[in-house]
DNA sequence: TCTTGCTCCTCTAGCCGCTAGAGCATGTAG
DNA sequence: CTACATGCTCTAGCGGCTAGAGGAGCAAGA
């Protein structure tokens, strides 16, 4: 009985990209970095996923989008391999990753205002009484923070 | 010798640094990238900072904080030196960066949704049960673009 | 069989916006 | 005069990919 051949068993590297919605010079540097053990290969030194990988990869794909920078997902696919150990790095790991979020989103929220109001303000004639330039040019405090 | 600095002067690029927020290296890669035009230097070699330069790096800083990129911020700086024309342009770039900005805003509420989800549900026990992991674990649709 | 045309391989270099460091010259205070 | 800060140029590195060269493998059609 020949069974090696079930459909969801290994794929190449482009199904893989289609499937986890990862790019293939992407995976492939994912490898490079240690981030996805080499997959198998096959005889012509094709790259084979398997379901596995394609779930690490999935994972990765995710954590990615929510932002989280290589080191953090290197530390949650640690500690996803372990899953006896307390999840408690993990849930560090995203309540940083929120503060940076909410941080970022309460700067991008002083400068949606800044823009509209530049915007706004603009009596769009010439550059001479653009609010927009104008805006930019004016002195800034700056002495604390960056 | 009390001599004075003189305000309306030159200044060094510490200086400059200094009452611009920008730091040194950071001039000297603008000045590299055309983004500054290169100062007066003194007999020994040194870069001299007149009002206008730190009045453009002031420009630059401000831009730079609310996001414009370097090629954005060219244009803005060459409108800036020709303020006869229309500021249309300037407009319109500001009115693209804006978007943007919200865009990233949806997003990162998006981002923060999710995070706050996964953080409250995790009961912090063994990574088994972790919430975090799991929820980065999922299957996600990627095909048409989330 | 050959050929077309895709996928895949490795390798190197480039992107942005800086930042860090080497190795040396200059300026200034004590 | 000596220390030490500040300046100079130059090169290389960061993260997280992305692009391209130059070649090999492989399935299907003529």
């Amino acid at each position: 009985m020949e069974r090696e051949k079930a459909p969801e068993t290994a794929v190449p590297i482009g199904d893989a990209a289609r499937l986890s919605g990862v790019k293939v010079p992407t995976i492939r540097y994912y490898e490079q970095i240690g981030l996805l053990p080499a997959p198998a290969r096959t005889e012509g030194n094709r790259r084979l996923y398997a379901g596995t990988d394609l779930r690490r990869l999935a994972f990765i794909r995710h954590a990615r989008e929510l932002g989280f920078d290589v080191d953090a997902i290197r530390t949650l696919l640690s500690l996803q391999d372990r899953p006896e150990q307390s999840c408690a790095s993990a849930d560090a790991i995203a309540r940083a990753r929120l503060a940076e979020v909410r941080q970022r989103m309460a700067k991008l929220k002083a400068l949606e205002d800044e823009l509209t109001r530049m915007i706004d303000e603009c009596a769009c004639g010439r550059v001479a009484e653009c609010r927009v330039i104008e805006t930019l040019a004016e002195p800034h405090r700056h002495g604390a923070l960056a």
